[in-house]
DNA sequence: AATATATTTCCATATTGTGGCAATAAAGCC
DNA sequence: GGCTTTATTGCCACAATATGGAAATATATT
């Protein structure tokens, strides 16, 4: 019956069919901007191609996604809207405004992240204000750990275990992502790099020609695990001053946690 | 293997526990105010305790719920939230001022519905000014369509075999509402009445001592079937206030209507 | 302490979900 | 326009997965 192998068969408790629906969901938030075709989301699944046709469809009847007949691909639908309604523990409040100031500061697109079990979701987006802008991402848009400068940041403090079993679990979920820089040695070496310089840069791995440059938020009086981040085109800003970016990010942070903390 | 009735086997197109998994979210958003527990949502559901739990368990360890120990029940889990980010299409916004425009006048707490397949979601809650304040509902709480006086209201613009065929399709959804209000008949007499007067009226359908007055919005430039409607202690109003309400509610739609629309 | 109620674990069973293959439809490309 | 390529949908035999009954355990109530 299934000829495709998988990480730990047992370790579905007899809900195979259902933790694959929720991580095709999950798969359409995260690759719908670049188009959620059935082919593209089978492959950054891992599934075959009837079963996750089977998945999306039952999951579109639902209004759990949304198809665009035109373009052919899947959207998070409307379900999803309500239901993220009635789930309470909105984070995004106590940060907003230290990202609104750190986009104004840095006049660079600011991004607020948190890590969501393998992944890195996109809670808040400011723009700068800069003549070009780079947005590499949408609010709602879901990453691979390590993949983006504030889902680096997130994934290197964990510790190294931790480190292994995201990435090892993660699967064909990075394929779709630019160049080989993807790969696990890769990644790893960034994590090494980013605990190194205390903020993590990211060069065209989510969008090619877009630089970020991230700093994870030390967990203070909430349990989710945050970081904050700046995007901006490559070419527009100097090596030397991500440095400068980093510590502008860990200053608004440090003054977040003081101005509530106390 | 299984003894329990299925209205329809075959509709489910081999993908009978993502339907069900997907119906057990929805049941928890629909009763987690008044607890969620292991065997509340296997009623309402219409599953089997085993398998209601296997369900919630997996769904758990996927975030999409979130388990309170405290309390043994189940509420909307934070990925539901971070799924509900990556949709599109809000329809609030353009409603917004017209329900708090109406808890104003009314001094109720007034309340956008939108339909979800056989059921109401509430999108936006405004709290009215009065001393006493009939709060029956939250933002993404889920209601039977019928019950309450918004979700009657959108039912009630539906043509008679759409309303037979939420009715019939609702199963035991309804059995956790107050008194025998919402047996088929009820619903249906109501769904007359509404029709008849131009605006529903709802009491104690979805707390006790609380009463209702509700209108559906005519699909305008939206997709979405609304209505909006006020809540209050059914003691402290005239049985003849009722309608002051409805027309109250039909002019600040009116008004939104011309506002935007021309 | 005793009872009632709710939750969790276990397991044999066949229903359900699976994926290969083929048919069909749509989009690029000469 | 015909031809190639790519993407989507339908079909079906098979066994792995999901099912629900029942028993065991935990928790609340009297």
């Amino acid at each position: 019956m299934r000829s495709q192998i998988n990480i730990d068969p047992a370790a579905t408790g007899g809900a195979q069919a259902i933790r694959r629906a929720v991580e095709v969901v999950r798969t359409v938030a995260q690759i719908q901007r670049s188009g959620a075709s059935l082919t593209r989301v089978a492959l950054a699944s891992g599934l075959s191609i009837s079963t996750s046709h089977r998945i999306l469809r039952s999951l579109t009847e639902e209004r759990l996604l949304r198809y665009d007949d035109i373009g052919k691909c899947y959207h998070v639908g409307p379900l999803a809207f309500e239901l993220g309604l009635a789930a309470e523990g909105d984070v995004r409040t106590g940060w907003r405004d230290t990202v609104e100031r750190i986009a104004r500061e840095t006049r660079l697109t600011t991004y607020l992240m948190a890590r969501s079990g393998n992944e890195a979701v996109c809670l808040v987006c400011v723009q700068g204000s800069t003549a070009l802008r780079a947005m590499p991402m949408e609010v709602g848009q879901r990453l691979p750990l390590g993949i983006g400068a504030g889902s680096l940041a997130i994934l290197a403090t964990l510790d190294d275990d931790d480190v292994h079993h995201v990435i090892a679990a993660q699967g064909a979920r990075r394929d779709l992502f630019p160049g080989s820089s993807a790969k696990v040695e890769q990644i790893l070496k960034r994590v090494e790099l980013t605990r190194q310089r205390g903020y993590s840069v990211s060069c065209g791995t989510v969008a090619l020609g877009v630089i970020g440059v991230g700093m994870a938020i030390a967990p203070h009086r909430e349990l989710s695990q945050l970081a904050i981040s700046v995007s901006a085109v490559a070419d527009s800003i100097e090596r030397s001053e991500a440095q400068a970016f980093g510590a502008l990010i860990a200053a608004a942070i440090r003054d977040n946690h003081s101005a509530r903390g106390q």
